[in-house]
DNA sequence: ACCCAGGCATTGG
DNA sequence: CCAATGCATGGG
């Protein structure tokens, strides 16, 4: 076991909430009060420490994971230097100091789970994803690693609607699967370019995009237009606030850890 | 048996 | 350009 350090402000149990909020998530397994992952061939194991996480194993290849999965690359002293001039979010970033919201190490793994999250709740979306990684992801230790594009060309139509994906949803995964596309490439593009590319593909949508941007490329103006728990959470924090277009402006330029602080602040029930 | 939940493409005006 | 429609599952 190795110590992974974490800038500071953060906060363990707070910033792996969202990984046992909707149920088991079989790709980042929460085990025994420890994150659980797979990296290449190997399991990899997160736990809570004082100054950041014990990580295991710890080298080259799982470290820029861990920091990732931990949140690491969010500025969150801007964040809360800024946040003290609205009275909300002064009160949520006091309440969730050391929140970093996790981010997802792979895009193709955040593009599919976004697609299995369209429209149904995460319950909903979890067990469908649950069964999607058990059916066709690599079981290593404990956890199983996400379906990769390579393994999912393997899947047919019926396969997919049998672990509950709707016709459509069963198009976007296997066409996404089959798309000559570098995925990767994206994190070098604005904000703009990678919602145009992404936008360009079937079954992404701007939600979708958005959420791509926010929780795989950790960008600071992030802002998913579209999705209903966050319209919900800005009502009840902000009742003057009427539409998530128009609200984007308030929280120019940390639209992303805003609307994770919303939304993380009304599944906790903060205040 | 409802209804709603962290959307999207398709169709028709 | 905007409105209406179908979609599959889990939880209340």
């Amino acid at each position: 076991m190795a110590l992974l350090r974490l800038p500071e402000p953060f906060d363990f149990q707070l910033s792996t909430e969202r990984f046992r909020a909707f149920g088991p998530d079989l790709a980042n397994l929460w085990v025994d009060g420890a994150l659980h992952r797979v990296v290449g061939t190997r399991e990899l194991r997160i736990e809570p420490a004082p100054g950041g996480a014990e990580v295991e194993p710890l080298d080259d290849e799982t470290r820029p994971v861990a920091l990732t999965l931990l949140g690491a690359p969010f500025d969150l002293d801007g964040f809360y230097g800024w946040a003290r001039a609205d009275p909300v979010l002064a009160r949520l970033t006091r309440e969730l100091a050391g929140f970093r919201p996790p981010l997802a190490p792979d895009p193709f793994e955040t593009l599919v789970t976004s697609i299995t999250a369209q429209q149904v709740s995460l319950f909903a979306a979890f067990a469908i994803r649950n069964r999607l990684i058990e059916c066709f992801g690599r079981q290593v230790g404990q956890a199983y690693a996400f379906p990769t594009a390579e393994r999912l060309r393997d899947a047919t139509y019926d396969d997919l609607t049998a672990l509950g994906f709707s016709g459509r949803k069963a198009e976007y995964v296997l066409g996404l699967a089959q798309e000559p596309i570098d995925l990767d490439e994206l994190a070098s593009l604005p904000d703009e370019e990678v919602k145009e590319r992404l936008v360009s593909l079937r079954g992404i949508g701007e939600w979708t995009a958005e959420w791509f941007l926010a929780r795989h490329l950790a960008r600071p103006r992030a802002w998913p237009v579209g999705d209903i728990a966050l319209a919900k959470a800005v009502r009840s924090f902000y009742p003057e606030e009427t539409d998530l277009v128009a609200a984007r402006a308030r929280f120019e330029p940390f639209q992303n850890l805003s609307a994770h602080y919303l939304l993380t602040g009304a599944r906790v029930a903060v205040g």
